[in-house]
DNA sequence: CACTTCACGCGAACCGGTTCGACGACCGGC
DNA sequence: GCCGGTCGTCGAACCGGTTCGCGTGAAGTG
């Protein structure tokens, strides 16, 4: 069943049928009644090959993330879905590409045989080959994330630097000197990651703000990682009282580490990071936490995205987000000696 | 850039670059040498809307996902990542469409506009309208769950019924004789859910043969609701020593709801349940669970569904899976008083 | 009543591939 | 020297839409 099939049982051309269907020319009611009544018979649907075909569109974007592995996070999981339900709204389907450096197949085959108007890339690198490549082709884009030079570029960011340096000064004002950093694995930071780099940046300069001691740590994207790290930290360090985590997947695991080491949250150790709001609600205390609002992120992104389509000329826009830190209960003041008397209770409290 | 420009540049004729690149006909070694010249130089590739129009082939895969609102569990998330990769692997993309009932749009863009050679059906209901409707059709599809009458349908499933079974009679074994069940949001049973229907009939079951004394609940998909949930078993029967839950979303919320009602798991209190292996160890102490094979479930529904394209008139096949139980930290012999020492220490345990 | 104006609808070309039938060149055999 | 068969290539049709330019008939105008 095709617009020829609908023409001839209406009685008209295939032209007057697609100029009926697409209001781009107008077409008496009395055929545009007919024609709507065929089509509603026969429950017509142009195909879409052919009409990406003629028209060069495909109304379908392109959500670039990386290869992965085994291990999504939750964050991850929010962008997606935001990202889908987002681009729906806009009449858009979301074709998925697991995707990691510039020259990979997947990303060819997104590209060079056309098969989406746009893309969105996810977790971008400082230095990130796919980036160029895309600007250099002049190819409409969004990242989530930006590079180290993002002026000029389509964009939604989080502050990362202003995320970490905000947990940080909220362990100092609670009295903790001795704080680690829980980042993302060693791999994805060799790799560049921005949001690694941008938050060990901000962690560093607002500790030696304020005169902490710290050290940071690379950890593996899953609770056993986490596990182990807090063993590192607490014998790199016994004195260590807080720690700031990057690393979303690992919290489950930093709070096994703690509790297996004797370390009562928050009486006596502080957890604090930058985690999607959801995950931060899943854990017992729940995460005082700079929220990173994914599914935002997301839907701005292909906001963005569809206004670069429609406006091919437009001036790039960017939205960086830093989102304040949600005060839960896995943070507490400094300094009760180890030993003291109980001063709180492990179940949650909605304020300090 | 198109197939007539490399044809001109080669010197040949357009099926000539056709057929030297799909290699359906021979062609000299000269001129393919010369075609694949001038296709690497301008780094040709041939666009998929064309070649889907002129052979009815996208080679795109569609997974249809409930429109989830904002909650997108774990589990599918795994499902998702693995599909995608899977397909990746077959040469195949994805196309996500947050699609509910059989009528919505998304649905008709995917089917009705040609958009994909086949779909992966997720979150099956046991009457579902989108599977009717796809078999109906005859349109190449794989359901990850199974409706009320799977026989001659394609489908890789989860045997919840055993599972749930499993979970009880672990229980059981273990001497608990007042166990609740946390199913999924009650709006999701009314739906008709496979997994919650066939776990719930499984879990109502075992605990008759076993003589237990159980209560189900229904449960929102979120911490809050778990924290909540338990509150309710709680209160409604302060006996009860266990739980089975199919709630993924839920966990952290029923171990804080635990906590904070002062049992400690597993000393007093067991959990169990159906859970995707890697979320089951995020939580302190690690549940014991008949973990979902997420990955491989997505792994094995990208490969029927492309053994069932390639071979349009195969039989039917099927994949029904019943993971064992994976002893972890969460359960614990029934009866220690309340009040008598502690037993065990909450630190996760690697076998019984 | 002749002449413009306008509204509608038609045919053809085009998007960029694939595929079928045919044709010419070259080969060996008789 | 003619014939039959192979091999390699070409032209044309086709997939199913969109879009441009034009023709036609009815309505409006002087």
């Amino acid at each position: 069943m095709n617009i020829g099939e609908i023409a001839r049982l209406a009685g008209v051309s295939r032209s007057t049928v697609s100029y009926a269907l697409s209001g781009k020319r107008p077409v008496s009611d009395d055929t545009r009644r007919k024609i709507q009544q065929v089509v509603d018979e026969l429950g017509y649907r142009p195909s879409a090959s052919a009409r990406a075909l003629a028209n060069g569109r495909t109304r379908t974007l392109g959500l670039v993330f990386p290869p992965a592995g085994n291990h999504y996070t939750g964050m991850q999981l929010d962008f997606i879905g935001s990202v889908v339900e987002a681009a729906a709204a806009h009449d858009y389907d979301v074709l998925l590409s697991p995707s990691g450096v510039d020259s990979d197949r997947s990303f060819q085959r997104l590209l060079g045989e056309r098969r989406v108007d746009g893309a969105i890339l996810m977790e971008i690198r400082l230095a990130d080959d796919r980036v160029d490549h895309l600007a250099a082709l002049g190819f409409p884009s969004v990242t989530i994330g930006r590079t180290a030079r993002p002026e000029g570029g389509w964009w939604v960011g989080l502050d990362h630097t202003a995320l970490a340096k905000a947990c940080v000064q909220h362990l100092a004002d609670l009295g903790h000197h001795r704080v680690a950093l829980v980042n993302r694995p060693e791999q994805l930071l060799r790799a560049g990651y921005e949001s690694a780099h941008r938050g060990l940046e901000g962690f560093t300069k607002a500790a030696a703000e304020r005169g902490l001691t710290v050290r940071t740590y690379a950890c593996g994207d899953d609770a056993a990682s986490g596990q182990t790290c807090v063993q590192r930290i607490l014998h790199d360090d016994p004195a260590t009282t807080a720690l700031v985590t990057l690393n979303e997947a690992a919290l489950g695991g930093l709070y096994r580490g703690l509790a297996q080491a004797g370390r009562h949250v928050p009486r006596d150790f502080s957890v604090t990071g930058v985690v999607a709001g959801r995950w931060a609600e899943t854990v017992t205390p729940q995460l005082t936490a700079a929220d990173v609002p994914a599914a935002e992120m997301g839907r701005l992104a292909v906001d963005l995205l569809v206004e670069r389509l429609d406006h091919p000329d437009a001036a790039p826009r960017q939205h960086l987000l830093a989102p304040p830190i949600s005060l839960r209960a896995s943070t507490g003041p400094a300094g009760a000696p180890p030993g003291a008397a109980p001063t709180a209770d492990a179940v949650p409290r909605t304020a300090f």
